[in-house]
DNA sequence: TAGTGGTCTAGACCACGAC
DNA sequence: TCGTGGTCTAGACCACTAC
């Protein structure tokens, strides 16, 4: 087995599951780590780098890594994909197409997809069979022609296209509040006007193509988001809308 | 001048400003970054790690570096502090002390907080004089007196509670939406029932120990969150709440 | 096949924390 | 003062991309 930094990371978080090192404790030291695991101390420090950055340890220059209370991250799959996500919660995700249509991209789809004409998919999402979200998607031409010949009810488009050839690769993801609409309120069997988080998601491929604009509209109480940052790093931000 | 990775960072960060490298272009390779800027590759490295996290620029193992669109972050400070944020943002932050009393915690906050008595703090945030948030925090009581001996409604507490030697380190936000309560709407001047934006925060110092539990909540359309993260970085995490 | 980014090594020096 | 993490160097090999 190959001990390269993620191993080690693994290792660690394995570690800190079994109780070895209780939220508040310090770490060895990388050096001491080092030479526990047989690597050079830069692998160790790519272990931690990546430990810090799930928000499990924190770190002063000049003293040992603190331990902070245990964390469960989901990877990006998780993260852009509803299925994989439920699936990782346990709860059996479903779906139920509201529309699917191919009709010409307002301006703003034109400005984020750099596309004329775009597939639009609207899409109910249930946990465990209750509604908690309502997808409209904005494809290309090209993403959307693979999306229409799917069973957008019983599969995971996320998947499927991964399947075909289709890579994700960065995505950014804008979170506020607004009220639900009549057909929201409808949708999601809830009250005209409830609180809903809106989350504006533009998915793009390696090479910076756009593969898909999203608005996904979650019942009030049914999710929250949650970040972490430190002094020394951060990834979120606030903006006027 | 002393060329470190982040000086090499700032000096592509203006390249990009300078628009020496548009949206869709790739970077020079870091071979030829190392030599242009005569650092050894691993700092070229940590520089475009830096610029990775920041959402500028994506990477892919075998190809040259792509270049993102800009985007301006904030730093933790900016993130932390709505007076500094205000301030990024060129809108003269402002701020209306509704309460500030020192009570017996509930039983969340003695959690986090790990307190029994505790500050608790609700002030009206406005941004160029017009209400966009409210604050409801909980200070331990070490924290806590020191807030209570300020001017709240003047001065912004974050800074104040720097200069006075308190280390802020880690934070993780959760955010989710609420309806206004009859207060909320008041202190907003807003419609009751209008959909906001709520934020919890618990801020820690670098030894891990809690320095605020916090409750904020963003007028609906005046603030939005954003988050960006690939394949192999993420941050966000998304929970039933 | 040549070039690129991903990973790793084995050193080194410094600023900061603990004592 | 001594140990720690932060930074940097100058190499090396591999997997992947582009051609």
């Amino acid at each position: 087995m190959a001990v390269g930094y993620k191993q080690v990371a693994a290792d660690l978080r394995a570690d800190f599951d079994a109780g070895s090192y209780p939220p508040g404790s310090r770490l060895p030291s990388e050096s001491e780590l080092a030479r526990a695991y047989g690597v050079a101390r830069g692998t160790v420090r790519q272990a931690l780098a990546t430990l810090a950055s799930e928000g499990l340890v924190s770190t002063r220059k000049g003293a040992r890594r603190l331990v902070l209370g245990q964390q469960r991250l989901q990877g990006f799959n998780e993260l852009r994909s509803f299925s994989e996500w439920a699936h990782a919660m346990g709860e059996p995700p479903g779906g139920r197409v509201v529309a699917l249509v191919r009709r010409e991209a307002t301006a703003a789809e034109a400005e984020r997809l750099n596309s004329d004409r775009v597939y639009h998919l609207t899409r109910v999402r249930l946990l465990s069979g209750r509604p908690v979200m309502i997808e409209r998607t904005a494809y290309p031409q090209h993403i959307g022609a693979l999306v229409a010949s799917m069973d957008a009810d019983h599969e995971s488009i996320t998947q499927r296209l991964q399947e075909l050839g289709v890579l994700f690769a960065n995505a950014a993801h804008t979170l506020s509040a607004v009220s639900a609409t009549a057909e929201d309120a409808r949708l999601l069997d809830i009250r005209p006007r409830a609180p809903l988080l809106r989350e504006l998601r533009l998915t793009t491929d390696p090479d910076g193509v756009a593969l898909e604009w999203s608005e996904d509209r979650y019942a009030g109480e049914a999710v929250a988001f949650t970040v972490h940052n430190s002094v020394h790093q951060n990834t979120l931000i606030r903006g006027l809308s």
